[in-house]
DNA sequence: GAAATGAATGTTATAATATTACATAATTGT
DNA sequence: ACAATTATGTAATATTATAACATTCATTTC
């Protein structure tokens, strides 16, 4: 994270990607959804909606609550981003096109967060709510703490 | 939970289990804060902050906001009640005097959120974000879906 | 190409959740 | 009794999010 180049690039492979997944879906990325996913991916931690609002505001006065939340909407729905609860927050997805029950590291020092999969944990999640005779359908999981470079 | 009776009783016992978690840290659990935890053991579900609000207004006109969130957050603090993030609502805790990292299980149809604790899971999650160098210090584990009795 | 349709956005208002800051009262220790 | 601390009262406001309705834009159908 020292150098943005690489992160400049990352933005402008996810934007493609993205576009690939809604031309596959039938649906589409508007300039709007683009600026907002931009703006999300942009921020090296998270980024909260009335912030993105305001950034919004730069280029078009008329922006809105609603501007931003609709479009927060349909990119978690797609899987470009995701909302972190304990933080009423938003996060660019690193891999939206296989995004299994995920989890998130949210460093409490530097505010970044890095988003992980895991097969073990998300086997154990399921095999626990089995056994409680529970269908999960949705898995929030979020742990806050201290990241590697901030230890 | 066809019947009352049992979680009358429990109410009692964890306002009883309460008083002596406070005894022995030397904090106090005041009328009010008796009387918050009282409304949310009550519920079988979850309770949202203004619902208390409103519940205790019946009885003292002059409740406001931070009447409501301080108490809400005394009792978090001592780990009688928890907050589930992805509802903005609070749960009363089931074993207030070994609160480790647990997790929910929120049935979407009955709105019924059952508290779990599993070291299978801890284990996991500790072993999981240590492998990434991370120190985690709080976990979020929300799990949404269907529970035994609605499916 | 014009009309019809549905999707997206604009706009106004307001709901729902939560905190800050300062005042007063109650409790505890000396 | 006094000071110090803790808890509560009170007013104002910040933050997060949605509802409802109008308008614009893109796509399809004729």
């Amino acid at each position: 994270m020292s150098t943005c180049e690489n992160h400049k690039i990352s933005i402008n492979e996810a934007l493609k990607k993205a576009e690939i997944i809604c031309n596959k879906k039938g649906v589409k990325l508007t300039k709007l959804r683009q600026k907002v996913l931009t703006l999300i991916l942009k921020n090296h931690g998270y980024v909260k909606a009335y912030d993105l609002l305001n950034d919004l505001k730069k280029n078009d006065a008329s922006a809105k609550p609603p501007t931003v939340y609709r479009s927060l909407d349909f990119l978690m729905e797609h899987g470009f981003i995701h909302k972190i609860q304990s933080l009423n927050a938003f996060v660019g997805c690193s891999h939206p096109d296989e995004h299994e029950d995920c989890y998130f590291l949210i460093c409490k020092e530097c505010k970044n967060i890095e988003e992980c999969c895991s097969n073990t944990v998300k086997k154990v999640l399921t095999s626990t709510s089995g056994k409680n005779n529970f269908s999960p359908n949705q898995v929030t999981l979020e742990i806050t703490g201290i990241c590697q470079d901030c230890s």
